[in-house]
DNA sequence: CTGTTAGCGCTTTCAG
DNA sequence: CTGAAAGCGCTAACAG
């Protein structure tokens, strides 16, 4: 494996003026800039990430921890999420990686801690009080946070303005005549902005917890008109359940957008489309908000491990209301 | 960040002392173990892993390359497999991270070889003449592919032996004297090795292409009796299709084990038992395949990057005929 | 059983 | 615009 000094030595210059092309950290006449590439490219040469780490600080490098990826298949959003912080963080000259976790517990937090070869981490799929943003914190690690979750302390984070989003998706359907709402989410936990977005539009609330993914969705249809009747409009917090729950839901009897009016919140537009009828949406930009979240990962590392920079500040990802009511 | 030499003062030992009670690598008294550990301990030091990797020689770190992992829901197999390597590779003491690649072009395979900080990849869900094994193999880094592709040349994988695997499947089949096989695959291209047992058999085989998702299974279920009427003994490459063709059966008037017998061969033993009835299977242990190849991967790091010690030889899987035909 | 020392390949001042 | 040289933190001889 060829060096920085091969390279030298073959185009005629100095180690520092390879590195200086290669960085691009100061002007270098066109005619080396030709032949430093030229060396590179006839030897094939390839910069040595540990060097690089070792002597620039920090390594260039931030890490993506994300459960239950292979356990059970992830949702679209959960993709688009990954996708997007890959190119975020790439835009800003840094490198992402994966770092497998199975579970919830905090013990590959501290391995990934100890190995000490990640610039920085964003933290994905957080629960309530999760424990390994405790890890990370006292660590002092930089780190982000896409989502959020009580922790008693402050710290980086990127997340939708949830509270905007629900008032908004609840005013659509109160507008629509709806009165009696039912809630589509994973969790029995009613949210918080929720919460009280539906009192102060006096609407009530049911929910309807099931697993996201295409049984899930099933289910709901099999059973909606036995414990769900009362319930007129849906918001929903799912994407794969959703989706079949709509495609299903004539099997079981139930006509959309006749008997119920379903909005979704956290669904690509892509998947919205992937029903029938169509599922009206809240916009939900994934991919936008997750190339923040990796452009903000950059920002947070290059201000030092310890910066208070930005901490606990509310970096929330477009919202855009595409008003696609088509189908309610 | 504390360092090896502040470790070193304070337990009042040379640098390499520390060094060495770290990796055990010679003996050392119990009493000054005993001081450096509780100085690391008070100092919360932690390794530094570039500058381990650049003096220490090629990096303890393993790369898997898995493609389609976010697009789409994966495979619970895919989950196995990635669990699988990573303990694999944990038990050589080495580290394993994943390296996002949202296509099968290699460009984000050039990327992770000129980042150079692995010590070797894995890759996963290889595709016909795999461009991204053409392109580790004339990088000269180590790899293992998790599965078999042709290229022309010699390459390092693991993978199970098929061709006993269906033979084996095939047999069952006709001794329960089926003699028209449906294939359940995601592809229309035929195993050679299933045609070859199928034909050494005397048996028909008709393709039944379908999605590895929930709705492939039903989509399969529903156009059954239409397209597939003859078929009644079925051999499956999927996991999740073939879990929902199993339970949409009875909806669409199909009676398993009555009117078709069906053998799943590349499966979790957990997801057949959560189809009803449970399908057979000729057990696929995804978990210590994927065992084998992070184990195998650290030794071809270790044998050196070009090293022919172990190229083109064969790893088969375990193959572990459970018997379970009770559903047949 | 322990200490000393020479690098690993790169980045980044400091000097031209 | 370019070169020289001092490290980054660790490993692994080499020398006790």
């Amino acid at each position: 494996m060829s060096t920085r000094a091969d390279v030298a030595k073959l185009a005629g210059v100095s180690e520092s003026t390879v590195s200086y092309v290669l960085s691009g950290k100061r002007p270098i006449s066109d005619s080396t800039k030709a032949r430093v590439q030229a060396a590179i490219g006839q030897l094939g040469y390839k910069s040595n990430y540990a060097a690089a780490a070792l002597a620039g600080g920090s390594p260039r490098m931030v890490t993506m921890m994300t459960s239950n990826l292979f356990l059970t298949p992830p949702s679209r959003i959960d993709g688009a999420l990954v996708d997007g912080i890959v190119n975020g963080v790439r835009d800003c000259g840094y490198h992402s990686v994966i770092w497998p976790i199975s579970n919830d517990d905090d013990s590959d937090v501290e391995m990934l801690l100890n190995l000490n070869f990640s610039g920085g981490v964003i933290l994905m799929n957080v629960v309530d009080n999760d424990p390994r943003v405790h890890t990370l914190h006292s660590a002092g690690v930089p780190f982000v946070v896409l989502g959020r979750t009580k922790v008693g302390f402050a710290y980086n984070y990127v997340d939708r303005d949830f509270e905007t989003v629900y008032m908004h998706a609840l005013t659509i359907l109160k507008n629509l005549g709806h009165i009696s709402i039912g809630v589509l989410s994973a969790s029995t936990i009613v949210n918080p902005y929720l919460k009280k977005a539906a009192k102060s539009l006096k609407l009530n609330m049911k929910m309807m917890t099931t697993t996201n993914n295409y049984d899930g969705g099933i289910i709901l249809a099999r059973d909606f008109k036995k414990y769900y009747a009362d319930v007129t409009g849906i918001i929903s917090l799912l994407d794969i359940a959703t989706v079949s729950f709509v495609n299903a839901a004539s099997d079981f009897g139930i006509s959309i957008p006749n008997d119920i009016s379903i909005i979704g919140v956290n669904m690509l537009e892509e998947q919205a489309e992937s029903a029938t009828p169509k599922i009206s949406t809240i916009a939900f930009e994934a991919y936008d908000l997750a190339v923040s979240c990796g452009k903000i990962m950059v920002e947070v590392i290059e201000a030092g491990k310890d910066s208070e920079k930005r901490k606990g500040e509310l970096w929330v990802g477009d919202f855009i209301d595409r008003g696609s009511t088509s189908q309610l």
